[in-house]
DNA sequence: TCTGGGGTCCTAGGACCC
DNA sequence: TCTGGGGTCCTAGGACCC
């Protein structure tokens, strides 16, 4: 048995714990550059909002409909998720973190009324953290997301599925006949591993809810679509398929990209982007001690701005010896975009993604043709292994000293001085404090 | 005027091998 | 006129997730 534990409109209720005259209101949360809609409250939902609606065309619900929106304010989002995910885990003896508000937890082993065990963690996150939950409990992970789905929406809209059902939902402890009727009312596209696409294509051949889905012939999904459906489909018939992932693999590929708060035209501009993003993704590569051997560089204008030149390009830059040094990987990036910039066009987005990933313990060294050097005397290390070692203490300074003073207390200069002024940083008007990350920003309590 | 960021997996097709 | 069989590896693109 799984449960899935997931926090209800997770931005919306982080922001609610520490500004609670937001609960009740229509919220939402945006994303980078306020750009659209990542997070709504039930009232925001209720106005019509759709997930990622641009902000300009919801901005009029501000004075129409009292709505609040927020920049996103990460900082708080994963502190609290992390507070959260340790409540969660007590549910289980196995937890795997599917995502920043949601985890899975294995309850093979648990005895005793699951549900009941299953509220009073509900209520423990709720009081300690202040996030509330919904929790799905299933015989596989997709049925136990299933039955997060039935919670939630039980809480939100009564009618659709059985009242009790609200904020926790026991699949497990379901009959044929009560499951079938779960499943019914369900749409396809609702089931987690049906997007949008695969629905559409679903409903032509008549296939509208998830009880339909069950019922389909496993042979033909398989030609018709693929094995990941397929695989989908046993899992709603009870046929577990996925394991839980309680230790995540180390990341495939890293990536650091962003929309710029105004179109920007200058290489000199863009070339302090790339630098950014691509010492932030050597950051995150060195944390899962990781080297790359491949950079790559992107940039492009708007497509939103249809009736301007368009320009969109992305080059990649192998790298001869596997790194994580940040100097190596922005002399690459810098290079690439070298390459592929052209001039007058207005960019609006870039980004550095590091591929080919490789555990750093693994060296692949230069083959070295030049030829022997004389004696010199002494045994020692060879340069090449004294220059690895300088250069993991160096980047080692920099991510500690950027972790105790903050990031970019110490960069590469080819980042530029400017801090803010940059003509690409972000537009975060409505940013909320980093109340539990920051000293500056604790809250205050007035008598 | 203003439209996010970061991932995963699978498949088809081409290049290449013997 | 007639042109095999069985593989691997890589890449681009599509679908999905939050």
């Amino acid at each position: 048995m799984y449960a899935l534990v997931d926090g209800n409109n997770f931005y919306v209720s982080c922001e609610r714990v520490f500004r609670p005259s937001l609960v009740g209101r229509p919220v939402v949360v945006l994303s980078n550059n306020d750009g659209c809609a990542i997070a709504r409250s039930n009232e925001a939902k209720a106005l019509g909002i759709k997930m990622g609606a641009p902000w300009f065309q919801i901005k009029h619900l501000e004075d129409e409909a009292g709505l609040v929106a927020l920049s996103a304010n990460f900082a708080l989002y994963g502190d609290l998720s992390d507070r959260m995910m340790s409540i969660a885990a007590g549910l289980g003896h196995r937890q795997e973190i599917y995502s920043i508000d949601e985890s899975f937890v294995d309850l093979t082993g648990i005895r005793g009324d699951l549900t009941e065990r299953s509220r009073k963690v509900r209520e423990r996150i709720l009081q300690w953290i202040g996030i509330p939950t919904c929790i799905g409990l299933g015989s596989t992970k997709t049925l136990a997301k299933l039955a997060n789905h039935v919670a939630k929406t039980a809480e939100r809209n009564p009618g659709v599925y059985p009242d009790h059902f609200a904020q926790i939902c026991h699949l497990g402890r379901l009959n044929k006949v009560e499951l079938d009727e779960v499943l019914a009312a369900t749409p396809v596209g609702e089931i987690w591993g049906v997007g949008r696409r695969i629905s559409e294509q679903l409903g032509e051949g008549g296939i509208r809810t998830a009880l339909d889905l069950t019922r389909i012939d496993l042979a033909t999904v398989k030609r018709r679509f693929s094995v990941v459906l397929e695989r989908t489909v046993r899992e709603l018939q009870g046929t577990p398929c996925m394991d839980l992932e309680d230790e995540p693999p180390a990341k495939q590929q890293i990536a650091c990209t962003r929309s710029f708060g105004h179109p920007v035209l200058q290489l000199v501009d863009l070339q302090e982007a790339i630098t950014e993003f691509a010492c932030r993704a050597a950051e995150k590569l060195r944390r899962q001690d990781s080297h790359t051997a491949q950079v790559l560089v992107f940039i492009r204008t708007s497509p939103f701005r249809a009736k301007e030149p368009q320009y969109s390009k992305s080059a990649v830059f192998p790298l001869l010896t596997p790194t994580s040094d940040s100097r190596e990987i922005t002399e690459a990036a810098l290079a690439v975009l070298d390459a592929i910039y052209q001039p007058g066009f207005s960019y609006a987005k870039a980004g550095v993604m590091l591929l080919d990933l490789q555990p750093a313990e693994r060296h692949q060294f230069m083959l070295d043709l030049s030829p022997p050097i004389e004696e010199q005397g002494g045994a020692g290390h060879s340069d090449v292994e004294v220059q690895t070692v300088d250069r993991t203490r160096l980047m080692t300074a920099l991510d500690q000293v950027n972790g105790r003073y903050g990031r970019g207390t110490m960069l590469l200069a080819s980042a530029g001085l400017r801090g803010p002024d940059r003509a690409w940083t972000m537009k975060q008007e409505r940013m909320t404090q980093q109340y539990t990350t920051c000293w500056s920003d604790l809250g205050l309590v007035r008598a």
